[in-house]
DNA sequence: ACCAGCACTTAAAGCGCTTCAAATCAACAC
DNA sequence: GTGTTGATTTGAAGCGCTTTAAGTGCTGGT
């Protein structure tokens, strides 16, 4: 690549360099130290300064730059969050992080995973950032890495538990989730529910007990079936499909790991002419937005992320400026959605 | 909030203090210049000098400071990327931005638009973030609020046509992408042909475009019909719904504005007990993850994620590193995909 | 010996902002 | 007048890194 231009960062065109401290002050013929505490709303400055200051930046348009100000309070404000930028669910849990993280004046940075693009590439992107702490959504890392990281910059996990707890960690209970889903289809008098499974993460792993246990509850032992899959929509055909082929006894009932896979599954039967939730019901987990279509009316479990961006923003605050420094687990309760996608067995 | 500890950025628990290229120069006993030169790749130091300055940082586990190092060079070497995070499509462009930013040493920040956080917002982030130029992902602001921007730090509008191209824009043909799937659903012995719209963005209106003189073209326009929509599965389906309960003279194919429309669409007839395509075709745009679903199978149009991708990072490194500053506006062919949504007429 | 030329290194001046200790000032009490 | 006090304001020292002009040694030529 042959280097042609200045190398200056211009903006497009014959941009003026942007105003900086230095030039508000000089405007208002005060130091920049005091447009430096007006413009963060330290208390101090008088009030006449406050607003000749205030409407001086504003004539100029001022903008602080974050670079500057992180190198000099040592403080980016930053918190910095994983996710994968294919998950519906994710999706939803950013918004809520960031109006969160908004209350409490924290900025969010995000990094997203993707086919080439694994957990540790975007944690290290994210403390290159300077982030000051790390909001993982759905980690698959081991504990330990996870751990060791912790002593980097304090780390949330969201969504997946960790074994031996030595970080926080904000997420709702995966097999009660999953257990109040099979309760209801026994509640409408299915036995035979079938289950598609979620891969082998954690999260996969707690939702697979729930299933398991739920069924043993109810005595329903015999009727335990898994079927391999994992969090994509793609997964849920692959087991529809299956079930179609099989034929024979289909299950009355599945329940999938997440609404995605649940999708897939249900698209999956309505294509081959099977009726849902006539001749057999489908259920899913997250509640997330394409649940929520009438087309799909998926009966699901719903996280509340709202309230999961929420107790993740405010972990990390304890954590940052209230030093905290013993790890906390906040477990929340899931609660079923019931939709039109479960009914009565055939 | 009470402050009660210590403000201090600590990472989670004793974390010691990240180790600087000062630390890194003390440990080989050089100066902090040559380790800093070592560790950019420049030309200069020795061989000898670039393995001990190597070994050194290694073993600290040293990384730089990246709002340091934006700060001394005044680059940042950061494209921003405003992002709709519920867009399956967006998804795919920002898994391509990544691998060819990276190519040519840049890194993303991305910046999502919710339903709390316009435009605006999400470019100002990118811009207190220092990008370097705005890479903005089917922007709806209108032109001459663009062009503004532009003068900032340049901007190009990916997926979008501007209309006085005072910006870079790289996109593909959407009207012709849209006539494409006419022509295709006309050969398959069409003629009721409707279309689900995208709302009032630039895009939108050149897909309808596309659909309303590819069917004059072919002498139809006594059949076009256009439903109002937007971008969302929602919207799909409650077109969907309204054809079902028009009854009579159902269209025998529907084009939608997007993929996410499309399967909307494509659910509400298939939950009605339409078949699709056994009684009307369905067709989307953008070629997304989900319409390559078999239980789906759309027949839709590609954009060439990966390509346009490619386009805008290239745009934005010329603008930046290669001194160009006449607009450029990129404009690709898109192509039909033809799936199993789309058949003869009934 | 002496100097030019080359290959490396580095001192030092910032980048734009934050932070405090220290300075300034007006108002007040003696 | 003088000393005090509380309210404001500011000088100056960085934050961790880049950059450039200015070295420092060496080599080889003469």
């Amino acid at each position: 690549m042959d280097e042609v231009g200045s190398g200056a960062p211009a903006g497009g065109n014959g941009a003026a360099p942007r105003p900086r401290l230095e030039d508000v002050a000089a405007r208002v013929g005060l130091s920049t130290a005091s447009v430096s505490l007006v413009l963060r709303g330290v208390p101090g400055p008088s009030e006449r300064t406050r607003q000749r200051v205030l409407k001086a930046a504003a004539e100029l348009g001022y903008r602080p730059d974050r670079t500057a100000s992180a190198l000099a309070s040592r403080r980016s404000r930053l918190l910095g969050v994983m996710v994968d930028i294919h998950s519906p669910f994710h999706a939803e849990l950013v918004e809520h992080l960031h109006t969160a993280a908004e209350e409490v004046g924290y900025d969010l940075v995000l990094s997203t995973l993707t086919r080439t693009r694994d957990e540790n590439t975007a944690v290290e992107t994210l403390l290159a950032f300077r982030c000051e702490a790390l909001l993982l959504l759905g980690p698959v890392a081991p504990a330990s890495v996870l751990a060791e990281l912790d002593r980097r910059a304090p780390v949330i996990s969201v969504g997946r538990r960790i074994a031996g707890a030595s970080l926080d960690v904000v997420r709702s209970a995966d097999d009660d989730g999953v257990g109040q889903t099979v309760d209801h289809l026994v509640g409408l008098g299915h036995r035979a529910i079938a289950y598609v499974d979620g891969g082998k993460g954690v999260i996969a792993t707690d939702r697979r007990r729930g299933y398991r246990s739920a069924m043993r509850r109810h005595g329903f032992d015999a009727h335990i079936g898994i079927l391999r899959g994992d969090h994509t929509e793609e997964a849920g055909e692959r087991a529809g499909r299956r079930f179609v082929d099989d034929g024979g006894d289909l299950p009355t009932a599945v329940v999938a790991f997440n609404d995605q896979s649940a999708i897939g599954l249900l698209s999956a039967f309505r294509r081959a002419g099977i009726d849902v939730p006539g001749a057999v019901s489908v259920a899913g987990y997250d509640d997330d937005a394409l649940s929520r279509l009438a087309a799909f009316d998926l009966t699901t479990v719903s996280q509340n992320a709202e309230e999961q961006a929420r107790q993740a923003v405010t972990a990390a605050v304890e954590r940052l400026d209230q030093g905290r420094t013993v790890p906390r687990e906040i477990v929340l309760v899931p609660s079923l959605v019931v939709r039109g996608s479960t009914a009565g067995p055939r």
